[in-house]
DNA sequence: ACACTTGTAATATAACGCATTACAAGTTTC
DNA sequence: GAAACTTGTAATGCGTTATATTACAAGTGT
């Protein structure tokens, strides 16, 4: 299984949020780019906003960042829009037979080590920051023409 | 979205051949244990023995360990039966819009970075042996009856 | 007032995970 | 060799989820 394109969808929509903010940045603007539904986009936009990222208000148009591209990471982003109820990364079959010894104690062997590896995959998300990526694509975009 | 339970059906399995080794351990046993239906457990042991983890012949009853466990790692159950096609961690947005500054260079500033996401995530797998969870399992059961 | 926006609800569709039935093909045991 | 088991797999159903889409309420700005 996959991490949601709604993870990507944030990011994207982020960097359109910097590169454009000169001018107002709309939810069909950023589903023109991204090549995602407007409605969804607009889910992905209140997700971020809830966390507080990102700014808007009914009715007034542009979206606005709610703090610096430096203060946001990776991780910021995914719990915002991919992590659904709390659950972990891995999806442990339910159920076990608590008859069987084996059944009964798996989750004893296993459940620290499975949060340790997705603590491990957060940790590394949190390095990366937003201002990273935009810097990246604001170069490349200044190169595309020489 | 999470990693299927698939995986830790798998390291579950294993376990039960390891601790049951003197004995026949059938497709049906780990089903009554793992409280997963047969023909997923039959689905998840075939994915094993196609990654040479565990070995087993149509008709004759028994699953054995193809490898010692401490030759075998989360990343290899990982890779075994959660691996599809060789998609990666992350969904991407299929189709960002090429006529977009940032649509077009989205991909340059994030693949790198979301596939070294998913190595560090590996490389965590990796670092787990089987052995590690074989033998906190058994010394759980040993501590079960005092 | 009008044209725009954000924000949501409701529904459709496609993909996927797991359960289940069915059965072929192979093995062991008597 | 027949019976009773096993592994291996195909086919189908069902529930869940991701995304697309339609529709509309509510707010903003000109």
């Amino acid at each position: 299984m996959q991490i949601t394109s709604r993870f990507t969808i944030a990011i994207h929509s982020i960097i359109l949020i910097e590169y454009n903010k000169d001018m107002k940045v709309t939810s069909k603007f950023i589903a023109g780019s991204t090549n995602v539904n407007p409605v969804i986009v607009r889910g992905v936009l209140s997700q971020l906003k809830e966390a507080g990222i990102i700014n808007s208000r009914q009715g007034a148009s542009g979206i606005t960042l709610a703090r610096g591209l430096n203060e946001i990471t990776f991780y910021d982003i995914y719990k915002a829009v991919d992590s659904v109820k709390g659950e972990g990364l891995f999806h442990f079959h339910e159920d076990p037979n608590m008859q069987c010894p084996v059944g009964r104690n798996i989750h004893f062997a296993l459940d620290n080590r499975l949060a340790g590896v997705q603590t491990t995959m957060e940790n590394e998300l949190r390095r990366i920051k937003l201002s990273d990526v935009v810097n990246d694509v604001k170069n490349k975009i200044e190169t595309e023409n020489l």
